[in-house]
DNA sequence: GCCCAGGCCTCGT
DNA sequence: ACGAGGCATGGG
């Protein structure tokens, strides 16, 4: 597959997926219940595992990044961050999967986020079918019977409540993966309904899942970044900033100044 | 022991 | 509306 406008490495190192791992020169990674392979080679992507219709799409190759940086060129942050990390790209990733793996994101670390997934999986989840041996992340009739002490015991610490109450919406028939339909707005606000989802964690399902790319998600580093990039402070002032600068973009520029602040450190 | 990590909830003003 | 404190767990 053409890869020209794609950095594996930075995309799947990023933090916006937590299932991939390098081993090599080889990224082993499960999404939507596949156990997929994939190398990059230059501008040519070797994979296995999947199709790659599949890898396509997961990879979001249909998106135009070059309209950001052209406007990039008027914005010095951006600009610096484009031009460090050239070929991020927003994933497109499973609803359900990223909603679970961002509720074990609140107050916590990309290690330790990793490791509840994992667990998760393990615990829950069937075998993915392709190019390795792994646990596909489970559907939420897989985790029907999941108790808070379960979770708990799977270091979801106090997110644990949060989680089972989503499985439980869920098998009610709450309908997150026709969520997408409604636009940014009413699916960031029908997100935000859930226990222990709020503003960041709905844009990161928006933003990751339903590629809604005007969603900004605002954690630490975006603070920092907004602040030392254009002297702009205050949750709602970055997203409203952000939004105008950058329109239906947004997402994807604070992901670039948030990958870049973060690798600064 | 401390502080922080891709936050959010609850409870005071 | 807004801020402080609490929260499980792991790492520096």
């Amino acid at each position: 597959m053409d890869a020209k406008c794609l950095s594996l490495d930075t995309t799947l190192s990023c933090g916006q997926a937590f299932r991939w791992h390098k081993h090599g020169e080889e990224w082993h990674g499960i999404v939507s219940g596949k156990a997929i392979s994939v190398m990059q080679d230059g501008k040519q992507l070797h994979y296995n595992g999947c199709s790659e219709r599949f890898l396509f799409r997961y990879l979001s190759m249909d998106a135009d990044y070059a309209c950001l940086r052209r406007k990039a060129r008027k914005d010095p942050p951006l600009l610096m961050a484009m031009d460090a990390y050239p070929g991020l790209r927003i994933l497109r990733q499973d609803p359900w999967e990223t909603l679970v793996s961002y509720i074990c994101s609140a107050n916590n670390s990309i290690p330790n986020i990793q490791r509840c997934v994992e667990n998760i999986a393990g615990k829950y989840g069937s075998r993915a079918g392709g190019a390795f041996e792994a646990f596909a992340f489970p559907q939420p009739g897989q985790m029907a019977d999941a108790t808070e002490k379960q979770l708990r015991s799977l270091k979801l610490g106090f997110r644990a409540p949060y989680v089972r109450d989503a499985v439980g919406l869920m098998n009610d028939g709450w309908d997150l993966y026709g969520l997408g339909r409604f636009g940014y707005e009413n699916a960031k606000r029908e997100l935000m309904t859930l226990n222990g989802v709020g503003e960041k964690i709905a844009d990161c399902v928006c933003l990751f899942a339903f590629g809604f790319g005007e969603a900004v998600p605002i954690d630490v580093w975006a603070r920092r970044a907004c602040k030392e990039s254009y002297k702009c402070t205050g949750d709602d002032s970055i997203r409203a900033f952000m939004r105008k600068k950058f329109g239906a973009h947004a997402g994807w520029a604070q992901e670039y100044l948030f990958h870049y602040a973060r690798m600064k450190q």
